[in-house]
DNA sequence: AATAAAACTTGCCATATGACAAGAAAAACT
DNA sequence: AGTTTTTCTTGTCATATGGCAAGTTTTATT
């Protein structure tokens, strides 16, 4: 018996036929990224979105006095992108890193619009995880308003255990909009109950 | 000469063709709304979506302390549509409020798919869009993050100063993030200078 | 193994913003 | 025009979180 590739994973659940899925598969271009190592970075403009198989990345931005803000963490199975970027095709903003020795699955942004305009379950399901994205953001948005600090690292822990657990706490911190010797206490005040 | 339709200003500079705008607008209907009513409620499933020819809405959340979180302004030539309900089908978490009688041009999903899988430069507007929102919506998030509350508030005012001039206060301080009482103090700081 | 570099914790104090309540002003309604 | 309701302002005090710096622990490097 063959070995599924990874992706037919992420598309698991389109309107994809088999055999659509296998065209748009094919396009996909295993890549690795050693730690540290950039997959974009600021003034770039993107020009390739990538699936993660295996690692951790964050994406983040320098503000105006010169702050790391961590805008986003991917692990396993997440899409990796600036939807800006790549769709706008404007210099962006952000960095994306990988946080460890990662496998990924890139597409090019010319081969995402030969996809995007020929096969309708694919610009489908390229919307639906556009939207995604967007909801996820307003979410993380609104609970930066509504709820404290302690909250936000909750739903965290909850949301993406496996983040917390192999990411610096700074690096989290700054993406809960807090400073890291806040996080720290808040860590302390959870394990004393 | 004929008075050009409205929704001519908003398509201005995509890359539809002048037929492909036409069949666009056609299936545009133009909508009013009053004062306090809702486009949308918490609960139901988004099947339409607007531009505002004139007027002010907002959308909005109630968090689970049952306070009211802004989480968007709209004003003349924006779209008014809550992106994940109308994409994925789900019951929305936002309301959609008009804030003075509105004028509007509606569209459903069902006819919108048919232009969305029809006309590629109608797809590609569409997606701009989207992208456009989300990466609005990124910024104010960073925002939340990175800047205090006075700089939310000017660059509110320098983004949409006609939306500051007619909103409550009280609105516009939960869409920065603070009381209604700490915004009248930024507002008073702002004045003394 | 030794050393250097990050990451994390903790203490002390500062500060932005919140909570609540009372007035004042403005807008809506009859 | 008068009354009610909403919006906005201001005072006092409370609190979540930040800033900074000194330790400690962990991880990376040679």
């Amino acid at each position: 018996m063959t070995q599924e590739h990874f992706l037919n994973n992420v598309f698991g659940k389109t309107d994809m036929t088999k055999e659509e899925k296998a065209i748009a598969i094919s396009k996909f271009k295993q890549v690795t990224f050693e730690k540290n190592s950039f997959l974009l970075e600021e003034g770039k403009t993107a020009n390739h979105y990538w699936f993660i198989q295996s690692g951790f990345i964050r994406s983040y931005v320098i503000d105006t006095e010169g702050n790391d803000i961590t805008t986003n963490f991917y692990s396993v199975g997440d899409i990796v992108i600036d939807w800006p970027s790549f769709f706008l095709r404007n210099p962006t903003r952000e960095n994306i890193q990988a946080l460890s020795d990662c496998v990924c699955w890139q597409l090019d942004f010319e081969t995402f619009q030969e996809l995007f305009h020929s096969i309708r379950n694919f610009r489908e399901q390229g919307r639906t995880t556009l939207v995604g994205s967007y909801f996820a953001l307003k979410r993380h948005s609104i609970s930066m308003i509504a709820d404290q600090a302690k909250d936000r690292y909750l739903r965290l822990v909850k949301e993406k255990p496996h983040v917390v657990q192999n990411v610096s706490l700074k690096h989290i911190a700054t993406f809960l909009g807090i400073t890291d010797t806040s996080l720290s206490r808040i860590r302390k005040e959870i394990a004393s109950e």
